[in-house]
DNA sequence: GTAACTGCAAAATATTTGCATCCTT
DNA sequence: AAGGATGCAAATATTTTGCAGTTAC
């Protein structure tokens, strides 16, 4: 039995061809996808709202985060075993996004600061995506 | 010479009926604004395209900046008036989103802390939206 | 066998583009 | 008068929904 299909049923999500793919995909790559990146590896194979429906369910069972953006292209990145296993999610990590690749992952280090609500407000979840040039990127001396 | 037409110039863009009016409901708005939500406050006045391609000059033109959601309905909000007349933008406030009645504001008092990136980043922009129960639901005692 | 998952078709919604006309400066 | 802004039509893209057929357990 291999990853994907553990994730899947300790989730109590049946597994199909369908999501141990996509999971798969998850799991393979180093950076958030956006619907369209997943649609790109496999919409030969599955359907395109297959994958709308699937990504809907790896949310909801906290398989998967989203990553919210300016440009209405939320993406998506795998939750850590703690995130999965408990039943509410709380990432507490920023993600960063590159300006240069267009790339968004996981500083899984990299925990987000607290800060002070003013007064009447109650805080939930904390979001913190930063900008700019990333490890590779920045390697490759690009011009800025 | 009103508050809006003052903006525009100091921007350097012509006054338009349309501008000003997307403007004006801008400086009404004590919440952040989906596209969705000023189609709906004057879509009998002016086109859809008219309203993206407004918002997307006013966006160039550093007159609001937008804010990140999970959902792909990205909000728009006035810069304050340093941000405005700074030709980059560079926003420093924490926003927040409510979970009871949708509404994201920005708490312009709130500034968001800085963060150690891994070795190999450089750091462009912040963004971080906190999400709970806004000051005004939370009087009115809603169930969690 | 049954409940859940998937694919297909189609509807609904959102966004972009081109072009002719109108308005601002 | 000239350049830019707008409206309209239409192309394109995205997301949702219903239903019938298929698959996992």
């Amino acid at each position: 039995m291999n990853k994907s299909e553990t994730i899947l049923k300790s989730s109590s999500l049946s597994v199909t061809a369908g999501r141990k793919r996509i999971l798969d995909i998850f799991l393979d790559a180093n950076n958030a996808l956006a619907h369209q990146d997943i649609e790109v590896k496999c919409s030969d194979k599955y359907d395109r709202v297959t994958i709308y429906r699937t990504l809907q369910t790896f949310l909801e069972k906290g398989i998967i985060h989203n990553i919210p953006t300016t440009d209405n292209s939320v993406r998506y990145a795998l939750c850590n075993e703690v995130c999965i296993s408990s039943g509410h999610h709380h990432d507490n990590h920023v993600h960063f996004r590159c300006d240069n690749c267009s790339k968004t992952i996981c500083l899984d280090d990299v925990s987000i600061p607290s800060v002070k609500l003013p007064t009447g407000y109650s805080m939930n979840e904390i979001n913190m995506v930063v900008s700019g040039i990333c490890k590779t990127c920045k390697k490759v001396k690009v011009p800025v």
